[in-house]
DNA sequence: CTGTTAGCGCTTTCAA
DNA sequence: TTGAAAGCGCTAACAG
């Protein structure tokens, strides 16, 4: 009486019912053989009988595989990463795969990724996808040679690895382009933080925009931000406190938009009236924020789709071909004509 | 060269190389029984160099017992109850207890709640703890014969199953009572799913704080969403076509709020000059819409923290007791004293 | 087609 | 203390 229950049922009892020896009640389980229908029939009805699941760690052990991919997010209960995993949980279930998804999160830390790298391996998962991550490439590259590996937001190569990833410069760039055909001249921008490759390439398109389209680019109409509600705000505060009277921004996650419009709606500034301001990611409450916010839309939730049928065919040892992902930018409510062009 | 690259290394190698038996390496990695200093020194300078990790599966097989825990979650994108995932993840990671979450999504649908409980009994989770979900108390009694659960939103009794619950029914009287007490009399209510018990409770607090307000609860001011954004959208496009005139609006959710407030923007219906928006869950993203929410909070996150430890003293045999959870008006800038009042 | 026989990697008596 | 040996539940040759 440990409150474990009776003991699972295993598939030695279902062969002794089903009169068979067990190696044909696994034959049948897998379809790995022919069987002789009259057998088949008594094991289907013996394992209804005894309402019988395998055992999926002994299937494991046995096979040298534990049908589960490892997938390492960065914080379970962040609003853009999850839709990848939702395309990943679809992915999976969808190809009535057997594979079950593991999901554990690295929040940003190299060390609290690295146990989850740790945590997967002793989990003897069958393949990892990694989303962005922090982790150096060689340790990813380390792993892939244990394993298959698919990872989002780095352009990484190596023979068992496939990278998904975006063009987050270009994105950036139409994002400006964006403001200034709406004639924008003092754009400012909201970056994300430092290291961020994703971030960067955003930046940096950015700053093609504004060059191309004869603009100067003053540094201090950009700031730098974290990613998250907070970073958007304290940013913007700083932005205003240049006093360089931008019209527009340009920010580079809708999560940062959304805690720098709540300062401007503080201050009395009206969006897009006295400023226009385009995010980056559509979230879905993007949709249904007020305004509506204009934003670059990527595409996390097929994101996430194509990384498990890449993670599912690199198991399955076959090719894999990734599109680059396509940014678009989606005009709604937050941004519009500079007043008096 | 199927890509599988180097079988891990096993605990046999490593008591090879340590120059002891595989027993031996068991019992220093459990803790199992006390080894000569010698000898643990040894194995530990092997599994250090070997890099070893236990499999996981090998463990689980040998002990009856996969160190890892069942979470049924309704949607893995969904940013109220993720927030409880992500409280059942450092539940489970920071006891350092060595178990995992496995996280799975119902949808709402009873036969893929049947398919997530079906695929976690055929990994021989150690426990379970259950999101709402929508599967019934007696299937669930049932599973946990066989093991422990945890289950929130509902008031299951057993043996081997806690439930964390909160008292909706009074949060929505809280809800629908501050804005009487802000001077509204024609206090409109768009509530939740029909079969959701959540969504039933609150809109029968909010009859009880009309009733006891004096105020007549008027029929045709009630509407059901479906605790997503479209729902909300929809039903207050319903309350505004019955031209009733109400001045404040109590949303079963925080979700469906933001969807009925882009109805109300759209239209230029100020908020909260106009109509008085108070919405329930305190999503992350309340804090940031325009004009912030008023809500009730749910404290989402230390719910799945208490669904966490409750679970893993559940499996440990040990007792738990759960309080019931607090539910507290947030008073933000969506709601205000009605005007002429 | 089907049964027998070895394991998969680890834990756990049982003796020593 | 420590090792030998017997499994945990399943799969996968290998013979028939």
């Amino acid at each position: 009486m440990d409150g474990r229950g009776p003991n699972a049922v295993t598939l030695e009892e279902v062969a002794r019912r089903a009169g068979v020896s067990p190696s044909t009640v696994s034959r049948i389980l897998n379809g790995t053989a022919r069987v002789r229908e009259s057998k088949r029939q008594a094991v289907e009805q013996a394992i209804a009988d005894l309402d019988y699941r395998p055992n999926v760690m002994a299937q494991g052990l046995a096979r040298g595989s534990s049908m589960s991919v490892g997938v390492i997010t960065q914080d379970i209960a962040s609003p853009f990463y999850n839709e990848s995993l939702k395309g990943i949980e679809d992915s999976l279930a969808g190809a009535g795969s057997g594979y079950a998804p593991l999901f554990v999160s690295g929040h940003w830390k190299k060390e609290k990724e690295a146990e989850c790298l740790s945590l997967l391996a002793a989990r003897r998962v069958d393949g990892l996808v990694v989303l962005t991550g922090v982790v150096d490439d060689a340790t990813l590259l380390d792993h892939a040679t244990r394993m298959p590996l698919v990872i989002t937001g780095r352009n990484l190569q190596g023979p068992n690895v496939v990278s998904i990833h975006a063009d987050n410069e270009q994105a950036g760039f139409d994002a400006t382009q964006h403001l200034i055909e709406l004639g924008h001249t003092r754009i400012a921008h909201i970056s994300g933080p430092e290291g961020n490759l994703d971030a960067q390439a955003r930046l940096a398109g950015y700053r093609r925009a504004l060059k191309e389209a004869n603009l100067p680019v003053e540094e201090r109409l950009i700031a730098t931000g974290d990613f998250h509600e907070t970073g958007g705000l304290l940013a913007v505060n700083q932005l205003l406190e240049t006093r360089l009277n931008f019209t527009a921004l340009f920010v580079a996650n809708d999560q940062m938009a959304y805690g720098a419009r709540l300062v401007l709606y503080r201050k009395g500034i009206r969006v897009p009236e006295d400023v226009s301001i385009i995010g980056f990611d559509d979230l879905p409450a993007s949709l249904y924020s007020t305004p509506p916010l204009t934003t670059v839309r990527q595409p996390a939730y097929d994101l996430g789709k194509m990384a498990g049928d890449a993670i599912l065919r690199l198991i399955h040892g076959q090719k894999v071909s990734i599109p680059t992902i396509p940014l678009q930018v989606i005009v709604r409510e937050s941004t519009m004509r500079r007043r008096g062009t």
